[in-house]
RNA sequence: GGGCGGUUAGCUCAGUUGGUUAGAGCACCUGCCUUACAAGCAGGGGGUCGCAGGUUCGAGCCCUGCACCGCCCACCA
């Protein structure tokens, strides 16, 4: 092994490893293979800009369980890509001609998309070279982005089968509109912020009744006063008796001086307000639906961007807050403004630019959801799909059984262009796979694509199955749909998810993925929300660099329990920087140790097995025998805590492990074994060695590279440790004797450590102790390890004796199978000992009560399974003993 | 207006079907530069599990109510 420096530095190695791996096409699936198979799709980041904490913990879990799958021999394929992200990516570039003075339209369309492609081309190579530098293990061979000739052209024909199933319609309705954006968006990209308006209360007088004398009118509220300019009706409810008198009746639109007619529609809720409301079919789809049961024209009053069209009048031109002053102050000075009251309310916003998004009529193509929703949720109903945490089931089933029709289309340049053609001579609309060359109805060849793309998630709807190259039926798809796993953050649940079940079984007649694993959301360490306004943005790429990448993974990792935030500090970072910087120096101990022993090098097995070795005579070390005990208890727990997605539970099970079993008590008492050797190394090293290399193996999907780095140093290596067999739990190593004694050992010497300490003893001195054993294990062992025992307690003899010990001229600490005693000359604080005493003695008396009573509970022991009320009896005996021994040993001290 | 989640050590959080003594990291205290690691070693202190009831032999965990915090959904003017 070659020289290893004291202090881990990870930015040394992991740009290396990352590279290579990429290099030797380490993580290319296999379609001719007869392994089980493990697939998954990345949720494709947006090409708007570098992955941030967010996405470094999805890939992270992604990652773990894909290497973990993996070095358990699977098929395993990570597909990685990109989505092109419409609105975003348009406004980021938009944002950058503004810089220069330019804007899209000055451009042009083709040049403007030419400008966006520029954008992708770049970010899309950041996003990367940070996933590789991350030690993703995808499968770049097969890297996709939406906009793809082959998705994009699954993306022509699933438009077209839904459209000629009459599952996408194109019409004029009411759909929110972002004035700023200047284009329609669905339900999901408007956000809802409870916002402290007005609910002004308008007078309409009724029409024929306006002079002085028999003056009459209505009054209606309304939270968008500057809408009243296209109203054209005026509602009651038909079954209010007091506007009964107006039936049949008109009401005068103030300001417009416009006849409108009082209608009878459910619109009108007698509770609310005055009962009395104002109906305008182009700005609200409540008013919309009531317009078109009561055939009321449609008045549309407003333009693209939200300013006042020539049919408001006078308002014409004026945006629509303004108008909306310039409305309120006429309508007072009329008189006709009876009162304002304050009012809160949800108000929709564009989820992009904020915006507050202005209900608009216009023409439209959409997805007709409801038949796709009902066999995407049979499909979790019934199984074929799980949700984890299982609550997110509920959430997608509340969501999928109220859907609404999803409006698809935008009036953006940067997308998937509806393949839709309109006929200049005769409007009819052809809706094509490619460009038809004439119109089907008229035959004339003047022909126009619509200019609308479509809504980003539409092509990543169809992302599990159109980057395995559907829809042709290619070996890919074959092999590796449905995937096993979908690990993705709630905030996309219905944006992707839902839609993603829809589409795929449609289309494949199966559910993209066996399982949905909803991640958690990362935080900054005071719990808030990571966000570039607020200015807490932790970048990975800045944090990889001061704590190294394993040691974010495994930060990430261990903080990652189900259904639960993960309030980032770096703080935590550091300590898994220790924690890495730890393992780097057991592998350098190792290595000085074998250098300075003189054997020969270690040569790892060639099956990739380590099992662990005996001796000549069939015997093993009892430390040996510990740890491989332990090794393939913890790679079992490991396995079913990542089974089951707990990443939090398997990071802790192994950095315990490593940290407090293999360092603290493997390696430690394995330096009493060394001494110098020649030729090959004997069973205690190797045992060692391979104890270590299956340690590196159960860290390696949460570290990558730190356990790259030191598997190729321990020993001549073929291949990475991503491609070694992952230690999976093996019953027959498990040794439940071996455990004990260990457990035994680890109970001396921690006693006397801690009465060492308490006694003040100190620490740099060794002193004598006197053992003795209660039963022949006991003395057997304290015989054995004798050495062990001295060493790590610190001590210049052990002296096992076979009187049972009083605190004659020492302090003694008893325990059921055996005491130990240290002479009262070594000993400087006697009187700590005592008071330490006391408090045990409280306190075993307190527990011996509480066990005492409910053992006395015949409740308890009738009704409770017999083996809670034995293991009860156990402690009580333990309790007893312990007490008597503390009792006894304190009087001796006094 | 509906729905969901949280409240456990000074801080940040674990605690899978109710079962012996509630854990971790950081922070803190004491002592050690013991040649793998001071990003270390050894030892230690610290919790009426938000509040009030209930179910149970037994509750951090189940039920009811309350308080505070956070989130999601929603076409009531």
């Amino acid at each position: 092994m070659a020289e290893i420096p004291k202090v881990y530095n990870p930015s040394e190695i992991e740009p290396k490893w990352a590279q290579e791996w990429v290099e030797k096409r380490l993580f290319q699936a296999a379609t001719d293979s007869d392994r089980p198979m493990f697939s998954l799709v990345i949720p494709p980041p947006n090409v708007t800009g570098s992955l941030h904490m967010g996405h470094m913990l999805e890939h992270t879990e992604i990652d773990i369980l894909i290497r973990w799958k993996r070095m358990q021999g699977m098929n395993t394929l990570w597909l990685p890509g990109t989505d092109h992200a419409g609105i975003a990516t348009q406004m980021v570039v938009e944002k950058q001609l503004a810089e220069q003075g330019l804007d899209r339209r000055k451009l042009g369309r083709e040049a403007f998309e030419k400008k966006v492609w520029e954008w992708k081309e770049q970010s899309g190579d950041t996003i990367k070279k940070q996933m590789v530098r991350l030690g993703t293990s995808c499968d770049w061979s097969r890297e996709r982005f939406t906009l793809d000739p082959g998705l994009s052209r699954a993306v022509r024909e699933v438009f077209v089968r839904l459209y000629e199933k009459g599952l996408i319609y194109r019409g004029n309705y009411i759909v929110n509109w972002c004035p700023r954006c200047q284009t329609a968006i669905s339900d999901l990209e408007v956000v809802h912020e409870e916002h402290l308006g007005n609910l002004f209360h308008i007078r309409y007088p009724v029409a024929g009744a306006e002079d002085a004398v028999s003056k009459e009118w209505v009054v209606v509220a309304t939270t968008r006063p500057e809408t009243m300019l296209g109203d054209t009706a005026v509602a009651v409810n038909p079954s209010d008796e007091r506007y009964r008198k107006f039936h049949g009746r008109m009401a005068r639109l103030p300001l417009m001086n416009r006849e409108i007619p009082f209608i009878t529609d459910e619109l009108a809720d007698p509770a609310f307000g005055t009962g009395v409301v104002k109906v305008t079919p182009a700005h609200d789809a409540n008013d919309f639906q009531a317009g078109l049961r009561n055939d009321l024209p449609q008045i549309n009053v407003m333009d693209e961007s939200g300013k006042m069209n020539a049919n408001a009048g006078a308002y014409a031109g004026l945006d629509r807050f303004e108008a909306r002053s310039r409305v309120l102050a006429d309508l007072k000075e009329q008189g006709l403004l009876e009162k304002i009251e304050p009012h809160t309310h949800a108000r929709g916003h564009c989820q992009r630019c904020k915006t507050v998004v202005e209900p608009r009529l216009s023409t439209q193509w959409f997805v007709k959801v409801k038949p796709l929703a009902e066999s995407a949720i049979r499909a979790v109903e019934d199984g074929r799909t799980r949700f984890l945490p299982d609550n997110w089931a509920k959430i997608y089933f509340d969501w999928m059984r109220n859907i609404h029709d999803w409006c698809i289309s935008r009036q953006l340049w940067w997308g998937h262009r509806i393949p839709a053609w309109h006929c200049q001579a005769c409007s009819h609309i052809i809706v094509a796979r490619e460009e038809p060359g004439s119109c089907s109805h008229c035959h004339a060849g003047k022909l126009e694509q619509d200019p609308d793309v479509l809504d980003t998630w539409f092509s990543s709807a169809l992302w599990p199955f159109s980057t395995l190259g559907w829809p042709e039926r290619t070996k890919d798809l074959e092999t590796f749909y449905p995937t096993s796993l979908m690990i993705t953050g709630f905030d996309i649940l219905f944006f992707w998810v839902a839609r993603m079940m829809m589409m795929g079984v449609e289309f494949m007649g199966e559910a993209p993925f066996r399982t949905v694993y909803i991640h958690s959301l990362v935080r900054d360490a005071e719990k808030q929300k990571m966000s570039k306004t607020r200015g807490n943005v932790v970048n990975p790429l800045e944090v990889t660099e001061k704590y190294g990448t394993d040691a974010v993974r495994f930060t990430l990792a261990i903080m990652a329990a189900p259904g639960t935030d993960i309030a980032l500090s770096e703080d935590r970072m550091a300590s898994y920087r220790a924690f890495a910087n730890k393992i780097w120096n057991a592998a350098r101990f190792l290595s000085l140790s074998l250098e300075k022993s003189g054997a020969e090098p270690w040569t790892p097995p060639a099956d990739g097995v380590c099992l662990p070795l005996s001796d000549s005579n069939g015997q093993m070390a009892l430390e040996d025998r510990w740890i491989f005990s332990r090794l393939t208890r913890i790679a079992g727990e490991i396995g079913t805590a990542w089974e089951a997605f707990r990443f939090h539970e398997a990071a802790h099970l192994i950095y315990h492990f490593f940290w407090h079993e293999f360092c603290d008590w493997y390696l430690e008492l394995k330096k009493l074994t060394f001494a110098p050797l020649q030729g090959p190394l004997p069973p205690a090293w190797e045992n060692l060695c391979r104890a270590f290399d299956l340690s590196l193996r159960l860290l390696h999907p949460m570290m990558p590279f730190l356990t790259e780095e030191l598997w190729q140093r321990l020993g001549p290596r073929q291949q990475s440790i991503a491609l070694a067999p992952f230690p999976n739990y093996n019953p027959t190593m498990v040794d439940e004797s071996a455990e004990k004694e260990m457990n035994l050992l680890q109970e001396i010497i921690g006693n006397i450590r801690n009465m060492r300490a308490e006694m003040r003893v100190d620490a740099k001195r060794k002193i004598p102790v006197e053992l003795f054993a209660a039963n022949g294990n006991v003395s057997r062992l304290s015989g054995q390890y004798s050495q062990a025992i001295e060493r790590l307690a610190n001590l210049s003899a052990l002296q096992l004796v076979a009187e049972p010990l009083t605190a004659e001229g020492g302090a003694v600490r008893s325990l059921p199978e055996f005491a130990v005693k240290i002479a009262l000359n070594d000993a400087v604080d006697v009187e700590a000992e005592r008071n330490r005493l006391k408090k045990e003695e409280e306190k075993l008396q307190r527990d011996r009560n509480a066990v005492s009573a409910r053992l006395q509970n015949q409740e308890f022991l009738s009704k409770a399974p017999k083996d809670v009320v034995e293991s009860l009896r156990q402690r009580k005996e333990e309790l007893d003993v312990k007490y008597s021994k503390v009792t006894e040993t304190l009087r001796n001290l006094n």
